[in-house]
DNA sequence: TTCCTCCATGATATAACATAACATTCGCGC
DNA sequence: GCGCGAATGTTATGTTATATCATGGAGGAA
């Protein structure tokens, strides 16, 4: 964990960005955690860290982390989650377990997997699936 | 468009369902486009259409239709698109287009499949892709 | 009929999630 | 010192979703 940190440290020093003390609070607490956490509870954190508790405070140090590559937002739970893959544009599936809410990061390669695959090599059970694609439709690549 | 509203009525007849007014008439605003709709936008439709608007009206609406396979949830968006796999446990993939708003629904057959497989099938190009699965973690269905 | 239950709806309020907009601060190169 | 850009401070508001209790109406049992 502490480990994790002092890697992003590392790579944001390596490429010109600002792991600024609530950037890096931030971190810190999704990365304590195995579920994912809702922007509001990271305000009630940092405020209890001593740092200012205003929405935007949350959301832009999360919007800084997600665009980098140092977390993930769960788009079913409205929440957020630690990541160690900076920088990568990778295409990760979540495995939610209803049951105790712990989140797992699978690395689907290249974009070309199976959801069942890989869930079953992560002893999960799924029984129901989330797939939403961003892009471009047919008639919109053919305008371009 | 109105065969799959008459598809729904069957279904539901023969199922216990009640296919209320409100609910017929959000089934309908969802069928007449294929982009994603939010709640509060059907409920503006629904009040020119005379029904009450308060937010429940139109989350109970889209809930029993979500629950029913009459429509889906667009995580990404917070909004809902119509579907036609009526009581079908399916696990269908999005493809939506930042250009347009278009969405469109393939169908995941078993949750065993890629996503670039069904994108290019569709003639969708892959920005980002968003895989959430629900269900059981490993230590969870151990102790089950 | 009367009463009961279930389902759907009405109605009010509030919770939970997220962003707009403008002011302030601070470090850095000129 | 001055101008600039990045980050943060601050206030306000917008957007999405649910909790809760009240009302109404169809259908069955006694
Ligand atoms: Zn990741
Ligand atoms: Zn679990
Ligand atoms: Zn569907
Ligand atoms: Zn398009």
């Amino acid at each position: 964990m502490e480990k994790n940190i002092q890697e992003a440290e590392n790579y944001c020093q390596q490429n010109g960005l600002n792991l600024t003390p609530v950037r890096r609070k931030v971190l810190e607490i999704l990365l304590e955690k195995n579920t994912a956490i809702g922007a509001y509870e990271i305000l009630d954190l940092l405020r209890e860290s001593g740092f200012k508790n205003q929405p935007p405070v949350a959301y832009r140090a999360l919007d800084f982390l997600v665009q980098n590559g140092f977390a993930h937002k769960i788009e079913q739970l409205n929440s957020f989650i630690g990541c160690m893959h900076p920088g990568k544009d990778h295409s990760p599936a979540f495995m939610i377990c209803r049951n105790c809410d712990s989140v797992s990061e699978e690395e689907a390669l290249t974009r070309n997997f199976s959801v069942s695959q890989i869930a079953s090599k992560a002893g999960f059970t799924v029984e129901k699936a989330v797939i939403e694609a961003r892009g471009l439709c047919q008639s919109c690549s053919d305008l371009a």
